[in-house]
Order: structure tokens, then C-alpha cells, then sequence
DNA sequence: TGAGTTAGTTGCTATAAGCAACTCATATGC
DNA sequence: GCATATGAGTTGCTTATAGCAACTAACTCA
């Protein structure tokens, strides 16, 4: 493969402009505190020990992304709420993907607490690529295709 | 809930394991360039754009962490391959998601090339938070329980 | 009114990223 | 066999990002 086509193949994708968002330092841990119920400034520098000034900027960013939602608390006027907007919990796939990549392969233990469905009470599956009828797909059963090739 | 309980939460998840093995700036797109298909220091550098030092630097990092393979060419001694470990191949998941959502809630269009299913030639699903059965579910089906709770 | 809380900001230091030029071992063409 | 090119880095220097400690400003509560 010539390398005009790697670039091709990698200046269409998604990837970079995902990493763009939520690829700084920090930003993954700060979405995992708010996944966790974490709302307020002290909330996350405490509980994540993280630079006050770096979550500061952090909050900032994401807050532009609309990833998080900030909002002034009406009864304490001190206090601020960032909460998940509908674009950061679709990035709950992306948290649980590495958060199950990191148990089986760096950590080795697994984690808690765990996400479970609400009905069966069950833990969640693995993640994993999968086909339309959402079998899952090893990397030998797929394959990267040209969208123009695409029937 | 106090802040005792969330210090426990957060110290006992992978995620900041998984972040120390590949949340470097560059890890993921040098892992993008070797799921499609880059091998040698020359074409990640070229194809990328990234530092010389850099690359150099993280893909030391990649192989001491497991997630690729160094491999020096017996045919031509100059030349190094590397390649993703089983390690390194499970991070699909991870990267496939984060393209989804960037794609969706970043870019706006559609990325290219494809991943589609080898035997249906149909595009893979959406990566999805899903149940044991492979149900898909939303954040209002799911909860946090603690390990030790489950039955 | 005075102490404590919340959400930051400021100034300074340390670590990481980026750039250009260089090395060193091999390969290739004449 | 020698000059030239290639592949995989390294070195030195500059710029950007992260981390730390101390400070501020608005507000709450006794």
C-alpha cells in the first residue's frame, strides 16, 4: 500500500477529532468522577487529587465540548453543577471499553463497583465489535472496507 | 454519599491503569496506524505527522507495556516492524467506540475506510453498553452495584 | 460579624512535546 | 568498491502543558 493511501485512510477518520475532546490528560478520570455522581469542583479535586488550576481548565474545555453541562446551584450560590450532557454519556462505551481492557490486561483485578442491568441484575457483557445481529466479531472476521465500495 | 465512599470507587477501577498504559498524546493514533496497517518507524512518522523523538519515545513505551511487538526484519537489517500484540489487538473495542462517538458528536461525518463484518460485508454495529444477551441498554437500564452485593 | 466553604486564579517550577539537525548501520546503483 | 540513499533512531534546544502552593472573591451560616 502506497503512502498517499495511509494518509487518506487516516484523515477520514473520527479518531483524531474524538482526541481533540476528551484526549488531554486527566479528562478520561474527570468523566469517570462524573459517571460516578460527581458534580461539584471540590467533588473532583478531592476525590481525583488532581491540580486545582488543571481541573479548572479541564472543566473549561470540556464544558466548551458540551461534553459537560455547567450550571449554578440556585439554592447555594457558591456552589456549581457539572453534570454529563447527552454527548458525554454516549462516551460511556468508550470509558467502559478501557476501564475492561485495563482489568483484564494491566491491572489483572477487577474493578468495582460494576454495571449492572437494572432488570436481570446481572453484570454487563464484555465489550466488543460486533456484527449488525450483535454477534461478536474476532479481528479475523473483519475487515476494512472503502465506504464508496460499500454496495 | 461522603467523600470516604468515592476515594474507594475510584481507587478500585482499571481505568487509571489502562490510561498509564496508553493515555499518552499519540498512543492511540499509533495504534490506529497499526490496526490498518503501519509497521515501520518511517511510515507512523511520515504518515502521522508526530516527532521523531516522540514516536520514538512512545513506542518504546507500546512495546515495554506489551501492547506492540518490536521485531527486527531478517531480509533487510535496517528495518524494524512493529506489531500489535493480543494485548494490543483487544484495544479495537476501545478505539472503535471513541471513533463512533467522535464521528457522531465531533466531525459529523461518516469515517473511511469501514470496518464491516467479513462474511455479511455489513458495517459493524454501533459499539453499545449491552447485557449478558446482548441487549443493548441506556444509562437508565444500568446501575453501579458493589462486587461484593452481587448475590 | 467572623469563621468556614466553594470555585476558582496567580506565580512559579517541573515535566512533556515539538523541531531541526545529526548519527550510525545497513542497502543499493554504478 | 565507492558514493548515495534509506531506516531507525538520538541529541540539543525551544515551546507548551502539568503540578504545586498560596491567594482571592463571592457567598453561607452560626
Amino acid at each position: 500500500m502506497i503512502e498517499r493511501e495511509y494518509q487518506k485512510i487516516l484523515a477520514e477518520c473520527a479518531l483524531p477529532a474524538a482526541l481533540e475532546a476528551v484526549g488531554e490528560r486527566w479528562s478520561f478520570l474527570i468523566l469517570r468522577g462524573a459517571f460516578n455522581g460527581l458534580s461539584h469542583f471540590e467533588e473532583f479535586q478531592s476525590t481525583l487529587g488532581i491540580a486545582r488550576n488543571i481541573l479548572s481548565n479541564r472543566l473549561v474545555r470540556l464544558v466548551e465540548h458540551g461534553i459537560l453541562q455547567r450550571d449554578p446551584d440556585p439554592a447555594d450560590r457558591r456552589k456549581v453543577t457539572y453534570t454529563l450532557t447527552d454527548k458525554g454519556r454516549e462516551l460511556l462505551p468508550v470509558l467502559i471499553a478501557l476501564r475492561q481492557w485495563g482489568e483484564r490486561w494491566v491491572s489483572g483485578v477487577p474493578s468495582n463497583p460494576v454495571l449492572v442491568d437494572r432488570a436481570s441484575q446481572r453484570p454487563i457483557a464484555p465489550m466488543a465489535v460486533r456484527a449488525e445481529d450483535g454477534r461478536p466479531l474476532s479481528l479475523q472476521e473483519l475487515m476494512w472496507v472503502d465506504r464508496a465500495q460499500l454496495q
